[in-house]
DNA sequence: CGACAGCTTAATGTATACAATGCCAAAACG
DNA sequence: CGTTTTGGCATTGTATACATTAAGCTGTCG
């Protein structure tokens, strides 16, 4: 995380992600390289990777913008996540070794307590979410499912998720790690797939319903 | 294509196709612009969507090296690719209109008639198959799909699958295209995803089977 | 004889200058 | 007055020089 273009990227992702950046702003490189304090080289080498990333748009001459979510895009983007995540739970159920699910089992603890505690802490609700997911990830021993959800993952949509997450959608999404764990500990690649499913076809409908009647793409709106 | 980098990319990419460059072998930048031509600039652009197209692997210290591939590995390729695009024909069979109904039937004939010329066209079956495919992708109206699929078409392997077919081959996935065209003027998504699951994962039987026993790794022999 | 340290060499990462290209606005023409 | 063309300006693309970092080798020490 010491590469120029590494500190470009991050900062520029959390730029669009706290929503300073609004959607289907121009972003010229040169601004960012300022603001960044950087030349231009590793900035274009980190919107490369924000626009696999589907961050930023890039117009038909090359020019950036960050991207604009429709709620069919959102949509699409649950559906696409659950195809993969729910096919990597497949092949982490078969694969899953002794020592990677102790780690989801730690992760599921950490994250029952950031939910009962006295106030509820989403921001370690989402660390460790976001690890136990990666372990499921890594068991699944797929670099190519890997690369693709690396790429869906990171987006804004998905880390606003869990803060719109009710009290509700936090225990139910924790009950569901849990019968994931049961399906991995059976090694049960039918039954982590269904439950992938539904998980985040869950995740889907609590980003819907926090946003119904909402313009979505409005970032600054969306991340309170 | 104009763009420098463009060119590089094209460049890099054939000779990997064309195996002048072994799997594993180490590739330099500096190298690699002299021999297309131009700068380290584009050519390090080139290298990042090699690598996102997983043509090309980087170690952790950011050398890269032509990635070799294990018959696990492209047999993940092609289940991914079967989970993509069934779930593409799926959304296509609910979205198609006229007109890319009709290229489509275009395309079919085209490749019955690479099929059953006098000798077999595999170019001409190659070049109509990837439009095909095509425009289901357009029909399916994703832009997030359209956007994985090209990272995983666009590979070596699903290049060379095609010059194994047998004649056989060539027939059945003909008639597959025809039983996914009947699916899609029926409007019918679950025809068409299963449809497509079957006609994807016979093409890495296809694949399987012409290399097994053989060191699937070594391009110069697979692209004979 | 093997292993580690330090140096040498070669590769990648970054900055900057310059070229090419698109964008916009103002002016000229119909 | 509307449309089109042209000029300047802004932005991206490329080349090159330099900085930084890894890899490999050799010599010395254990």
């Amino acid at each position: 995380m010491s590469r120029a273009s590494d500190r470009a990227y991050a900062i520029i992702r959390d730029m669009i992600l706290a929503g300073e950046l609004l959607s289907g702003a121009k972003i010229g490189e040169e601004a960012l390289a300022e603001q960044c304090g950087v030349s231009r080289t590793p900035i274009r080498e980190a919107l490369s990777r924000l626009e696999a990333e589907l961050l930023i748009r890039r117009s038909d001459t090359q020019r950036s913008f960050v991207a604009d979510w429709s709620l069919d895009d959102v949509e699409e983007m649950f559906e696409l996540r659950g195809l993969l995540e729910s096919r990597a739970a497949r092949r982490a159920a078969k694969r899953i070794n002794w020592s990677q699910i102790e780690r989801l089992k730690m992760h599921h603890e950490a994250i029952g307590h950031a939910i009962y505690a006295a106030t509820p802490d989403t921001h370690r609700f989402i660390e460790h979410n976001h690890l136990f997911h990666g372990v499921i990830l890594e068991a699944s021993a797929s670099a190519q499912l890997t690369t693709m959800l690396a790429r869906i993952v990171e987006r804004p949509i998905v880390h606003r998720t869990a803060q719109n997450y009710s009290f509700d959608d936090l225990k139910r999404s924790h009950r569901q790690h849990g019968e994931l764990l049961a399906a991995f500990e059976h090694r049960d690649p039918v039954w982590a797939e269904a439950v992938m499913v539904s998980h985040i076809r869950r995740a889907f409908h609590a980003y819907a319903s926090a946003h119904t009647g909402q313009r979505i793409t409005d970032v600054s709106q969306a991340a309170e």
